[in-house]
DNA sequence: AAGCGGATTGAGAACCAGTCTCGAAACCGA
DNA sequence: TCGGTTTCGAGACTGGTTCTCAATCCGCTT
């Protein structure tokens, strides 16, 4: 339940989305791009979620405020979210993608249930050392890096026997 | 043509593939399933191959030595040598998947060119041990793990520059 | 407030990797 | 060789994502 030193705050303050409008605005002034009602009922729904969204969420979370994009302008959008840097998208192996909204330069990698579906994030300083690590041996400039752990959690009973039974049934190497 | 010392060997030894080849008819075996000539055909060339080959590629190296299977049946036995534990599946964010063989045990992560398109592998011991420990924290039992670092390489010319390009623009954060 | 140039929007078509279907063909043990 | 079972494969289908292009909206100016 409460483990107060891990997860400081999994969700941002409120207000958060606010901020985070405002820097989408500036965003786009300086690209010169038009800040429609669009855009930001999409990114609105995006700022204001802690989970991962498929675009699928998003207009679903849209109808729900009685508002409506058509599906091109949310894959638009989100994809522009991604451009500025305010957005980051994900493969979890779904068959489609998820975004989730980018605070600040924060890189945080995943942990996958591959039971219930549960996505955490961690971040592990030593990670980022062992990878700037390899890319520098390695004559290699960085953008961006995707780390993703593939497995079962502890979060409920069926998860756990699902874990309970692989850890018996070996792994396959 | 004459390597006598210089090539350490980039290239697994001749012979690889049909050692591969009998893993492969043992674990058919194994599982009563039949060792076809599509299956053996695809297999062949997943084997004999050091690159990422997507289920297309596979498809058109077949053509290529007057040999044909169905799409249906190049992606089942993907699928099927994924399973088995002598192939591995990637997504280098193209939009569809690439395979290679899975050597033994070695889990190795990818270093993937932005500009180029090349990839290459790295392992890096402390890699695991910083995942496992990652896992271990957060009740994880870990099935797989996928760890992609995009960027630019430093291979050619053109790489290059963007490399230097994007070092002078800055990282967007 | 109204007009204007240029970018965005959205309904639906197009696209495409991957999956499914089901009759025909291949496999393999006897 | 025979027979039961499985696989194969051509093509239809699926579903996420992108494209098209006329109508609309944005932001700015008069």
């Amino acid at each position: 339940m409460s483990n107060p030193s891990t997860t400081v705050s999994t969700r941002p303050p409120l207000g958060c989305a606010a901020v985070m409008m405002q820097v989408l605005r500036g965003e786009l002034r300086e690209r010169e791009l038009p800040f429609t009602h669009q855009r930001e009922s999409i990114a609105q729904v995006l700022f204001e979620s802690t989970r991962h969204l498929s675009a699928d969420d998003v207009a679903a979370a849209l109808r729900q405020r009685g508002e409506h994009a058509g599906k091109a302008t949310v894959y638009r959008t989100l994809a522009l979210l991604v451009e500025v840097g305010l957005a980051t998208e994900h493969d979890f192996d779904e068959g489609f993608k998820r975004y989730e909204t980018q605070v600040g330069g924060a890189q945080h990698d995943h942990l996958i249930c591959t039971e219930c579906g549960r996505v955490s994030t961690f971040h592990h300083p030593e990670l980022d050392r062992v990878l700037a690590e390899v890319a520098a041996e390695n004559g290699f400039e960085t953008i961006t890096r995707q780390v993703k752990v593939f497995g079962t959690c502890s979060e409920s009973a069926a998860c756990r026997d699902a874990q309970r039974a692989y850890r018996e049934a070996g792994p396959t190497s």
